[in-house]
RNA sequence: GCCCGGGUGGCGAAAUGGUCAGACGCGGGGGACUUAAAAUCCCCUGACCGCGAGGUCAUGUGGGUUCGAUUCCCACCCCGGGUACCA
């Protein structure tokens, strides 16, 4: 009892495992990340992009996103708010269906078996999820709702049916996704691709284009993520043009640069133009023919990739409403049917498209616009299509010698007065079709009734559900599987109760995944697909992160969902999301990660031998997070070391004596740039500054305080949560650290009294002094000249001093 | 082609007008402890010249602005991502 121990206590080894699964078990046991959605104060929805459950299990690019987000929510959490973190499951749609047809399995058996490993795997990844409001789409307590969505933007008039183009494979009969055509032959049997025209289901998302470009200014996005959706919803001004067609309906063309239709010398119409048919003389009619022939025979994806020119003139004649000349009409398949009206003019002088069809057509090219100082005759040998404001137009009668951007207005005035022009403002972004002819999806819930037309299924009978076949595989009926199921499709009609038919295709995937942020605070619910009062208490959105990959099509559609949901009254809010960031992509050793090259990493592995808080950790100490990093396998070696520091400065510390003032400036000064750096997601940087707190802390293996070491648990712990709660505990913490709060810093610990101040001598560094942090420009100088290393490049009177207060003085000889 | 990112040590990366650029970590070298090894701890580590003090060069390339540039401007090269006949 009375030999003081001439070696250090001994204390148990950091065991990732052991600490890990005792503190997985307790946050389970505990509820610890299930919020009190009704009565926790201050929400915050902490949302990351739920994952597919794919048969190879989670990703390390999975748990990345997933790891980054969920520290953003730990922190959060810390600050005092209730912090929601949801997860689910995007288990619908094309990719599961390819899996399980590739394995032979049925989609439905597969799918509980990944979502389970995933769960596995996100649990053991230690990340804060609420599973108790755990969303699987493909569930017909999920897709129920789905369709119930489907049936309000039906009611709104935001759906609609219409013919359009889908891949055709001719060998497999079936419909193909774009993604399955590689360079215009199936993926799978290899066949040349054709396009057939199917009725399909339309969302009118251009009916919002304006709304969801001018609602984007007030978002708190990354700005890469709003670029992009810009470019996508492509809004462009110009005009509507019409011209006269001899013994033919008008032809009516968008531009953007009306101020060059005294250089249009052809018009041409889009393939599927409706006016085609009209316009053909009996001369061109078997050419005009066999060219819609060929162009139909050609998949919707190669058409937009080949380039080369082609086209047909149709034999009729219209009139350039400016110069009143006749100019042929032609159909080629460069102009695209769902742009604008279907139907350009042909500027050659000034689009470079249209050149190279003047040039393979031999049509001619006349110059209607020059630079400020360039020659209205000088030959055009490629397209002028410059942008600048300074551009003069020629050859344009009255309008000669204006400058473009007023010539432009000036040129739809003049025409609109005589009824051939109004000014328009098109946009790129198309309605959505989200009709899909496969079988793992949401059955659309519209039955076809021979004397009603198309009736909606009555929400009382929802869901619709999915039926259980073995013979899900598309195959050469043409049409969705269901088809094959005159049980399942034959039914009576709501209305009139005549036998009718199900609509048989299903709804694309990112339906699923557009409105899922809703439903996750109601999961429970049954009765409604999400709760009025939850939902304005938690949305939108507070942080919601994910990858860029998604920057346009997931993010427009929920934006759009929304916004029709508000519209129709089911929301308070328009936008869904109120602040996204954007995480980087991770690689490893220089290149993308992929089972072909065969440099996928494990995350199962990994956990297993270094833990999960090291996992976690390293993952985030790689680079910017929203830059993404390059995986190295023997970097988490440092990581695994500085947790291991920390464990052993938790066991080792003592609560006798005073904490040193110099470690606890460093502190202090850690505490602020965490706190700073997490909010920004500048993970690595708080990571790095923890390390040399630690590094400063155990320096020449000093006596450390507990005092010291404390706050720098609460500051580990959104990035390594197992070891946090245990050093926590063994620290005397009551609670779980995630409600311990974050530490305050003192700034008054963080001024010193004396300066270090560089100063350069033409802007060379020789050397620093040392002064009052009240220093003067003149005592810093004074200050400077004492220092003989400083002093002997100091050589008569200076030209000039530049001094930044508390930072440098610079004396320029 | 167009739109975004990004080019910094042997490597992953810090610092975006101001303290010899390179924090933090990996890797490498040296030392302490140990019978030895592992672990741990300490020191060094951009290149070149020099015994040394010290000097020179260095943030993709070339210009420019500035007392001062990795940081701002212009041109170009390379890598990554997205998008693509959108009139």
């Amino acid at each position: 009892m009375s030999d003081t121990p001439s070696v250090p206590p001994e204390f148990p080894a950091y065991d990732p495992a052991a600490i890990e699964a005792i503190w997985q078990h307790r946050w389970a046991e505990q509820g610890t990340n299930s919020p009190e959605l009704w009565t926790g104060a201050d929400p915050y929805y902490q949302l990351m992009m739920f994952p597919y459950p794919s048969g190879e299990g989670l990703h390390i690019g999975n748990l990345f996103a997933f790891t980054g987000a969920d520290i953003h929510g730990r922190f959060q959490r810390q600050q005092g708010r209730t912090v929601f973190e949801p997860i689910g499951f995007d288990s619908f749609g094309i990719q599961t269906e390819n899996y399980a047809i590739k394995v032979g399995q049925h989609p439905a058996q597969l799918t509980p078996r990944n979502v389970a490993r995933f769960r596995g795997q996100l649990t053991r990844a230690g990340l804060m999820l609420d599973w108790s409001k755990e969303v699987i789409t493909s569930d017909p307590s999920y897709y129920k709702w789905t369709q119930w969505l489907f049936l309000q933007l039906y009611k709104q008039g935001m759906a609609y049916k219409k013919a359009a183009a889908v891949n055709w494979c001719p060998n497999d009969k079936t419909v193909l996704a774009n993604e399955q055509v590689i360079d215009g032959h199936c993926e799978r049997c290899d066949a040349l691709v054709e396009q057939r025209l199917l009725e399909q289901w339309f969302f009118r998302t251009s009916h919002y284009s304006q709304r969801l470009l001018d609602n984007m200014t007030a978002l708190d996005w990354s700005e890469i993520t709003r670029q992009a959706q810009r470019n996508w919803i492509g809004r462009s001004e110009g005009a509507h043009l019409t011209f006269r067609v001899a013994n033919a309906h008008d032809v009516t063309v968008f531009t953007t640069r009306p101020d060059t239709i005294f250089g249009a010398t052809w018009l041409v119409l889009a393939p599927e133009h409706p006016l085609v048919a009209q316009l053909v003389t009996p001369a061109q009619l078997a050419e005009v023919d066999a060219y819609l022939e060929r162009t139909k025979t050609q998949d919707v994806v190669s058409r937009k990739v080949n380039k080369e020119k082609t086209g047909v003139f149709t034999g009729a004649v219209g009139i350039n409403p400016a110069t009143g000349k006749p100019i042929p009409v032609w159909i080629a398949d460069y102009v695209l049917m769902e742009y604008g009206t279907g139907a350009v003019m042909g500027v050659p002088g000034h689009d470079e498209r249209d050149f190279e069809f003047a040039e393979k057509f031999a049509l001619p090219i006349i110059r209607v616009v020059t630079p400020a100082d360039g020659d209205a005759d000088a030959p055009l040998t490629e397209a002028y299509a410059s942008k600048l404001e300074s551009d003069l137009l020629v050859n344009s009668a009255q309008f000669s010698g204006m400058p473009v951007p007023q010539a432009k207005k000036a040129v739809v005035a003049w025409l609109e007065e005589r009824g051939n022009a109004t000014p328009v403002i098109n946009y790129r972004l198309n309605d959505w079709c989200i009709s899909r002819q496969r079988y793992w999806g949401p059955p659309i819930p519209i039955i076809y009734c021979d004397s009603c037309g198309p009736v909606p299924v009555p929400e009382d009978q929802l869901p619709v559900v999915l039926p259980l076949i073995e013979d899900f595989r598309p195959d050469d009926s043409g049409i969705s599987p269901l088809a094959r199921h005159d049980e399942w499709y034959r039914v009576p009609c709501p209305t009139c109760g005549i036998m009718s038919r199900r609509e048989t295709d299903v709804s694309d995937n990112f339906l699923d995944s557009a409105w899922y942020f809703l439903r996750y605070p109601s999961a429970d619910r049954s009765d409604v697909p999400f709760d009025r009062a939850l939902t304005q208490r938690w949305l939108p959105v507070t942080t919601y992160i994910g990858g860029n990959e998604h920057a346009v099509l997931h993010l427009l559609y929920s934006r759009f969902i929304t916004m029709v949901l508000h519209d129709g009254g089911f929301l308070d809010f328009d936008e869904p999301f109120t602040r996204f960031r954007a995480h980087g992509m991770i690689i490893r050793e220089g290149a993308k990660m992929s089972k072909s090259k065969g440099n996928v990493v494990n995350p199962d592995e990994l956990i297993e031998r270094w833990g999960a808080d090291s996992l976690r950790t390293y993952l985030m100490f790689l680079g910017k997070y929203e830059e993404g990093g390059d995986y190295r396998d023997s970097g988490i070696t440092g990581v695994r070391r500085f947790l291991d520091r920390i464990w052993g400065s938790v066991h080792e510390c003592v609560t006798t004596g005073e904490p040193d003032p110099a470690v606890l400036r460093k502190l202090h000064a850690t505490i602020k740039k965490v706190g700073e750096d997490i909010p920004a997601l500048g993970y690595n940087t708080a990571i790095a500054a923890m390390m040399e707190y630690v590094n400063v802390l155990r320096a020449s293996e000093r006596t450390i305080h507990r005092d010291e070491v404390r706050p720098l648990i609460q500051l580990v712990a959104p990035f390594a949560p197992h070891i946090a709660e245990a050093c926590w505990d063994i620290l005397g913490g009551h609670e779980s650290v995630f409600d311990s709060g974050w530490p305050a810093y003192d700034p008054a610990l963080l001024v010193s009294d004396t300066i270090t101040i560089a100063v350069q001598v033409n802007g060379k560094t020789r050397g620093t002094v040392s002064v009052g942090k009240d220093a003067t420009q003149a005592d810093v100088y004074a200050a400077a000249l004492q220092e003989p290393n400083i002093a002997k490049f100091v050589d008569g009177e200076p030209k000039k001093i530049i001094y930044v207060a508390g930072r440098l003085l610079n004396v320029v000889m």
